[in-house]
DNA sequence: TGCTAAATAGGAATGATTCCTAAACAGTAA
DNA sequence: TTACTGTTTAGGAATCATTCCTATTTAGCA
C-alpha cells in the first residue's frame, strides 16, 4: 500500500491521534511493508531519519496505534510479536522455516462462521486462518534434521 | 482425557522417549487439563509431588515431547507459550478478557483447502483457526475502558 | 551389574518488552 | 502569536519468559 504523509496525518487526526514526525515515520514505514515486521525492524528502518530515535518509542506507537485500530499485531510463536497495518480482513501463511508471513486474502475465509460445541454465551468478534508450511526456498534446504523425532534440546523456532 | 501412568509410559517408549518420573508426571498433568497450561502453571502443578522439579525441566520435557510430537504449542499474542496434548486436529476459541482457550473440534474447519494467491511452490503443512471473542462472565465485567480508541499506554493482553 | 547418553536441577544469561522519569513538543484556547 | 497542558519522546533501569551452561543423577541397555 502508499500513503502520502499528508494522507497519514489526515489519518491521525481522524482517529484523534498527536501527529509527530517519529510516530507518522513509523507508521508510514509500517504500510510501506508488506514484511510484517518486528518492533526492532521498524526501528532499523526509520532509525537512519532520526537518529534519536529510541526503541522505547517504537513499541509505545506501535500500542497506541494498535488500541487505536490502525494495526494490529500478528504472532507467529511467542517471541517476537509483528505487526501489521492492513486493516482488512486477511488471513496469513507462515513459513516454518524463514518464518516469512504473507498476507491472505482469500474472502472464503472470512465467511467461517462461528463454531459448533461453543458455550451461548461466548461472543465472538473475529477469527484468523493461519496456515503453516514452507516456502519455496525452504524447501529446498529443510533438512531432515529438522524434523528428528526426539532428543536434542528442541530447536527455537 | 485420561490417561494411566503406565499407559503414558507405554507411549514414551513408543515414541523412543525415556521414561523418568517428572516427565511422566508433567505429561499426565498437561493430558488431564483442557485448559492449555503454561510452563509455569504445569509447573506449579507437579512442584507438589516433586518438590526438588525445576522450571527448567518443564521448559526441557515440554521441548522434548513437542519435537516428539505428543505436544503442540498453542500460542495467543507473544507473551507465555500454552501447551496443548491433544493431538486430533482442532481449533481454538480465545476469550480475549480472561485469557481462556477452548478446543474447538468443528471437522468443517479442517477441510479449508490451501488458500488462493500463494506462490506456487510453497507447501502447506497444517492450518489452524482462531476465534477470538468475549465468553460469557467477560461480556458482563467488559469495562467500555477496554475499547478506549487511544492514548493511555496500550492495556498488556 | 556396569556403561553411556540423556535427563535433571540450579544458577546465570539472554532477549523482548515494559516501567519510570525528566525534558521536548503538539494541539488548543486566548 | 503566545502560553498552557497533557502527550510524546528518549534513555536507562527493571521485568519476565525462556534458554544456556554445567555438574550430578538416572534410565535403558549390554
Amino acid at each position: 500500500m502508499n500513503l502520502s504523509l499528508d494522507a497519514i496525518q489526515l489519518k491521525f487526526r481522524d482517529y484523534g491521534l498527536k501527529s509527530t514526525p517519529q510516530r507518522t515515520a513509523i507508521y508510514q514505514a509500517l504500510v510501506h511493508s508488506t514484511a510484517h515486521p518486528t518492533a526492532e525492524d521498524l526501528f532499523a528502518q526509520v532509525s537512519p531519519a532520526y537518529p534519536m530515535l529510541s526503541l522505547n518509542t517504537v513499541y509505545y506507537t506501535l500500542g497506541v496505534l494498535r488500541t487505536a485500530g490502525l494495526v494490529q499485531e500478528v504472532n507467529i510463536g511467542h517471541k517476537r510479536a509483528r505487526f501489521d497495518a492492513n486493516l482488512s480482513p486477511h488471513h496469513h501463511v507462515i513459513c516454518l522455516g524463514c518464518q516469512t508471513i504473507l498476507d491472505v486474502m482469500d474472502p472464503r475465509l472470512n465467511r467461517l462462521t462461528s463454531p459448533s460445541g461453543l458455550p451461548k454465551d461466548f461472543e465472538i468478534t473475529s477469527h484468523q486462518v493461519a496456515f503453516r508450511g514452507y516456502c519455496g526456498k525452504c524447501r529446498q534446504t529443510r533438512s531432515p534434521m529438522t524434523t528428528s523425532p526426539s532428543g536434542k534440546r528442541p530447536v527455537t523456532q
